[in-house]
DNA sequence: CCGTTTTCTTGATTTTTGTCAAGTAAACTG
DNA sequence: CAGTTTACTTGACAAAAATCAAGAAAACGG
């Protein structure tokens, strides 16, 4: 097994069979540290899952980035409606360190209620964690403090607070820097 | 033409035929101010179309609630993970005002990808929608004051702006009724 | 391994937002 | 329509978080 069918295989129950089918679809690609999987403005074209590295996902606001959040190892990754709808994409996506990814083309995308009929039912399943995930992103902005946000998401995704430069999860905590080094030395003392 | 058919033949792009076979499977039911269509705690075994009035979605956080979103004519309504997963639900979700609704069971909606061929396509599309819907506000927490906040979503929901409580609106905002007093009052000098 | 760049920490200060409390206005009820 | 309840506004003050600036630490590149 792949690494990719090995994944696949966690998240969704597949067969053998389906597992092949699905991950056929995908080619191993790589970029770069500073690389860009999709720039905003462009349409989305294709989805990928992180096998190794990081992908920032951010737009840009007056000059300023906003990092909407990282990706790491195991997640799959596009703008959905752009992917979907077509539409400009608003985020950008780079690779924060080497990246080592599997890409599928829209195309092949689109294709896949065709080549395994549970596949609608599988991705329906797929999203509605995705939608988990959000709702308790938003729950935690109207109802936690900057402290315990951070804390939240530390719980939530220890690999990527050690990885990632202090400015990019402040942003994505919606806080600053400064305040999450407050934080993190309140827990020292 | 009923107004559920009115409205999901504005949603989705569907022939009569499949209008009247979905808006079969709903049932109209109505609520009265205070009742509840879900509680916290419970499975959620129904998905609701609102025809008019308004119903919260709120969860209790140590005694105080927290408003997650008010929902009005037009809106679907599920907690979409219980309803999948059959887990207990999170929020409660109870009418502001007397409301009419049209109510799918767990079991009917199930079967619809059997009963309508596209139904799998076109739901995954408008659960998209309501991905876009998450993301934009999740953003509007990370970049946004308290003051741009609300004008991007008085913007957004006029409507419900004018009918709601401002402790609810404060609320799914993330702020307290006295910020928004005073940002309204902003507006005025 | 040394200089450069980037990132992180810390303090001082300002701004934003929250809290508390009181008073006013509006809505509901019998 | 009078009394009660609920909702809204306002001010004074407190707390949280942002901003600005400087220095320390870490990472990077030749």
């Amino acid at each position: 097994m792949t690494d990719l069918e090995q994944y696949l295989h966690s998240y969704f129950t597949f067969d053998q069979d389906d597992l092949v089918k699905v991950s056929a679809l995908f080619k191993k690609k790589t970029l770069n540290k500073g690389d860009y999987f999709l720039k905003a403005g462009k349409k989305c074209n294709q989805l990928c899952f992180i096998q190794s590295g990081l992908l920032r996902i951010y737009a840009d606001v007056d000059g300023k980035e906003v990092t909407q959040w990282i990706s790491t190892k195991g997640y799959f990754v596009a703008d959905l409606s752009s992917l979907l709808f077509q539409t400009p994409s608003l985020w950008n996506m780079q690779a924060l360190t080497n990246l080592d990814i599997f890409v599928i083309e829209r195309a092949e995308y689109n294709r896949l209620g065709e080549i395994i009929p549970k596949w609608p039912e599988t991705e329906k399943l797929f999203l509605a964690h995705c939608f988990k995930m959000m709702e308790d992103r938003i729950f935690s902005f109207i109802s936690m403090t900057a402290e315990e946000r951070y804390h939240f998401f530390f719980e939530k995704n220890r690999e990527i607070f050690n990885q990632v430069p202090l400015q990019y999860l402040a942003s994505m905590l919606g806080m600053t820097p400064e305040t999450i080094s407050r934080i993190r030395r309140k827990q020292l003392i």
